[in-house]
RNA sequence: GCACUCGUAGCUCAGCUGGAUAGAGCACCCGCCUUCUAAGCGGGCGGUCUCAGGUUCGAAUCCUGACGGGUGUACCA
C-alpha cells in the first residue's frame, strides 16, 4: 500500500483542520523504534514562516489529527517532532488485504507510460566481461521493476556492430578461411590475433580499412561474413543471458547498424534546425555554455558515436513513442549523454515531455583503487566469473546436505548466480566499487542467500504445518508490529526505487525485512508446543506475507528463491 | 588547465528531498543448537563522517575553499 502517502494524508487534514496555511513537508519513517512508527519533523520548518514556536505547531497540529485511522497515537518530543504510532488493526487489517491480493498489496500504475531501458549493450568485437555485469543486471532490474509497476517496458540491448574494428574481423576471418563455429569460439583470442595481424602487416590493415567501406556500403559478401560473426558473437551473449537469467533476447537487439541509414537524415535534419557548424572540416553542433561540441559527421564524412544516439534518440521517442528513456551505462559518458540529450531536445529529436536519463554507475575498480583487471592485464570473462560462482555455492551446499545431482546443480545455479547479481545490485550504482571476488562470492551476512535462507525457512514451516491457513493477524507484540510495518512499506520502496532507479533501494528494503524477520522467528514461535490458535494463525499469516515479499523483491532483482535449502 | 564525481569503523559499503545518541556486513572477542533449517540469533570491540569556513534552531547530508582518489576533456565507442 502507499503507506506515506495515506500518513500524509492524516497530516494535511490535521492541517487544514487547524486553519494552518501550508503544505506540510513528507512523514519520514522513524529513525528509531522508540519515536513510533514514522516521524514528521515539518513543525521547526514552519516555525519561522508562521512565526510561532515549533513545539505550538506541533501541539496544534496533533489536536487536530484523527487518532481513529492510521495513526493511533502522536507524542511531540524535542524541539518539535511529532512522533506517529500506526494503528495495529489497521496495519494487520492491511497486511491481511495484501495477502488476499497477487500483487500483494502493490497498486499497478493508474498512468502507465513507455519507458525504454537501454542496457547490457555488449561490444561485438569482444567476450563480455566483469564490466558488462552492471549495466545488464542494472538494467534488466529496472525493467523487472517498471514493468512490476504497471509500465510499458521496451527493452533495448544497442549492441557495438558497427565500429572500424569491424572490418579487422572480417578481413581475418575471411583470410582464417574458417566458417566460423571453430575460430570463434574465443572470440578473445580471435580479437587479439586479428589486431595482431592488423599491427603487424600494413597490406592486411589497408584490406581492413577497405572492407569497413565495403560493409557500410553494402557489399553482399563482406554483409554475409560480417552478418555471421555477429551472430556467434550474439550467440556468445545470449549463453551469458541464460546464465544469468536476464530478460533479454534478440527481440530486443536494436543495434548500432539498425540506425545506419537514418544517420544522413540526422545531419540534415539538424541542418534544417539551423544548429550545423562546420569546424575543421567536420560538422559539428555547438552548444552554449559547453567548450567541446558535438560532432556528428567527421571530416572524412563518417558518422560517430554521438550520431548514432540521435538517431536512436529519435526512433525511440517517435517510433517507439517512449516518454522516459534510461540509458545504463557507465558513468564515464556522463558527458557525452549530456551532450547528446540536449542536442535532442533544442533539434526538436525528441519531445519535450520526455524525461531522458542517463542511468550511471561507478566503474569497477581492482583493491589498488586502479580500473579493474586481471594480472596478466586483460579482463575477467563474465562468463569465469558466473561458472566460478556456481562451483563455490555447490561446494557450500553440499557440505551442508545431500542433494541429487539435479537438484544440487539447480540450487547452485540459483544461490551462485544470487550472489553474484546481489552483490553488484546493493552497492549504490553511482559510486565507484572495488572487485573482491571472495566479497562477491560470500554467503555471509548481507547476501542473497541470507534472503533465500529467510524464503526457505518459512517454506518449511508450512511444510510441516500442513494446511490451508485462514483467519487474521493480529498483532501481539513490538516485533510483530515492525515487521508488519515493514511490509506494508514494500509499495514505498518500490515507487521511489524506480524513480531513482537505485536497485540498491530494494536490497536494503530486504535485508531489514529479513533481518526483522529472523529475529521474530527467533523470538516469536510459531508452531510449537503452547502457542495458541489465533496467535499461531496470525504468524503464520505474518510469515507467509514476509515470503512473498521476499520473493517478489528478489524476482524484480531477476534472483530466484527455493523451497528448500 | 577546465569540468564531473567520490572521500563515513581495520576492510567493503549504507545513510545524503537537512532532524534526536552516525548504521550494516566482513574481521576480532563472548554467549545461544533435546524444541519451527545455527547459511541463523543475541552481546561486545571499533568513528574528530578528509580538513577549514559558511548557511541553519539543527549539517555526514546544503554552499564555498583546500587536500586526496577516480573519470572526462573535438573527429573511438
Amino acid at each position: 500500500m502507499k503507506l506515506k502517502e495515506t500518513i500524509n494524508h492524516a497530516i494535511q487534514d490535521a492541517f487544514r483542520k487547524a486553519g494552518i496555511d501550508a503544505t506540510p513537508i513528507s512523514v519520514t519513517e522513524a529513525t528509531k523504534p522508540e519515536f513510533g512508527d514514522y516521524q514528521f519533523n515539518g513543525a521547526m520548518a514552519l516555525a519561522k514562516s508562521l512565526k510561532k514556536n515549533p513545539r505550538e505547531i506541533a501541539q496544534t497540529v496533533v489536536e487536530h489529527l484523527d487518532l481513529g485511522g492510521i495513526i493511533a497515537k502522536a507524542e511531540i518530543a524535542g524541539p518539535g517532532f511529532v512522533n506517529l504510532w500506526l494503528n495495529p488493526n489497521q496495519v494487520a487489517a492491511s497486511c491481511d488485504n495484501a495477502l488476499k491480493d497477487p500483487r500483494i498489496g502493490v497498486a499497478q500504475k493508474a498512468d502507465p507510460i513507455k519507458v525504454v531501458v537501454d542496457y547490457s549493450g555488449p561490444n561485438m568485437a569482444k567476450q563480455m566481461h566483469v564490466g558488462h555485469l552492471r549495466s545488464t543486471i542494472i538494467g534488466d532490474t529496472l525493467s523487472n521493476l517498471l514493468d512490476f509497476l504497471g509500465d510499458e517496458v521496451i527493452r533495448q540491448n544497442h549492441i557495438g556492430d558497427w565500429g572500424t574494428q569491424f572490418g579487422m574481423l572480417i578481413a581475418y576471418l575471411e583470410e582464417v578461411g574458417e566458417d566460423g563455429n571453430t575460430s570463434l569460439k574465443d572470440l578473445e583470442q580471435f580479437y587479439k590475433d586479428a589486431k595482431a595481424r592488423f599491427d603487424a602487416d600494413a597490406s592486411f590493415a589497408d584490406k581492413a580499412r577497405e572492407y569497413v567501406v565495403k560493409i557500410q556500403s553494402g557489399d553482399a559478401h563482406c554483409l554475409t561474413l560480417w552478418k555471421k560473426f555477429i551472430d556467434i558473437s550474439l550467440g556468445h551473449c545470449e549463453e551469458v543471458y541464460e546464465k544469468l537469467g536476464v530478460n533479454l533476447t534478440r527481440e530486443d537487439v536494436r543495434a548500432e547498424s539498425f540506425y545506419n541509414d537514418t544517420l544522413a537524415k540526422v545531419i540534415t535534419d539538424l541542418d534544417k534546425a539551423g544548429m550545423l557548424q562546420e569546424s575543421d572540416g567536420a560538422q559539428c553542433v555547438f552548444l552554449e555554455g559547453d567548450e567541446i561540441p558535438v560532432i556528428v559527421q567527421k571530416s572524412d564524412g563518417g558518422y560517430l558515436y554521438a550520431t548514432t544516439d540521435l538517431a536512436a534518440l529519435y526512433y525511440r521517442a517517435n517510433v517507439l513513442g517512449a516518454k522516459r528513456i534510461s540509458y545504463v551505462v557507465d558513468a564515464r559518458q556522463s558527458g557525452h549523454f549530456k551532450q547528446v540529450f540536449r542536442v535532442a531536445k533544442e533539434a526538436g529529436f525528441v519531445p519535450e515531455d520526455v524525461k531522458l536519463e542517463h542511468v550511471a554507475f561507478g566503474t569497477m575498480m581492482d583493491k589498488s583503487g586502479k580500473p579493474f583487471k586481471t594480472r596478466d592485464g586483460g579482463t575477467v570473462k563474465l562468463i569465469d566469473l558466473l561458472d566460478e560462482a556456481v562451483v563455490r555455492a555447490k561446494e557450500a551446499i553440499t557440505a551442508k546436505d545431500d542433494y541429487t545431482p539435479e537438484a544440487l546443480e539447480n540450487l547452485a545455479r540459483i544461490v551462485g548466480i544470487g550472489a553474484v547479481k546481489y552483490a553488484d545490485l546493493a552497492i549504490n550504482r553511482e559510486s565507484n566499487y572495488i572487485f573482491d571476488w571472495d566479497k562477491m562470492l560470500s554467503f555471509e551476512g548481507n547476501t542473497s542467500l541470507y534472503m533465500q535462507y529467510a524464503y526457505a525457512r518459512i517454506q518449511s514451516i508450512f511444510r510441516k504445518y500442513g494446511k490451508e491457513v485462514s483467519g487474521t493477524i493480529v498483532l501481539t507484540d513490538e516485533l510483530e508490529h515492525r515487521l508488519a510495518v515493514t511490509l506494508l512499506r514494500f509499495e514505498d520502496i518500490l515507487d521511489k526505487a524506480a524513480e531513482d532507479a537505485a536497485p540498491n533501494q530494494i536490497t536494503s528494503y530486504l535485508y531489514d525485512l529479513v533481518t526483522l524477520f529472523m529475529r521474530f522467528y527467533e523470538r516469536n514461535p510459531i508452531l510449537k508446543e503452547g502457542v495458541d490458535e489465533q496467535t499461531r494463525t496470525s504468524r503464520l499469516l505474518l510469515a507467509d506475507l514476509t515470503a512473498k515479499t521476499i520473493k517478489q523483491g528478489l524476482a524484480i532483482l531477476g534472483i530466484e528463491v527455493v523451497d528448500k535449502l
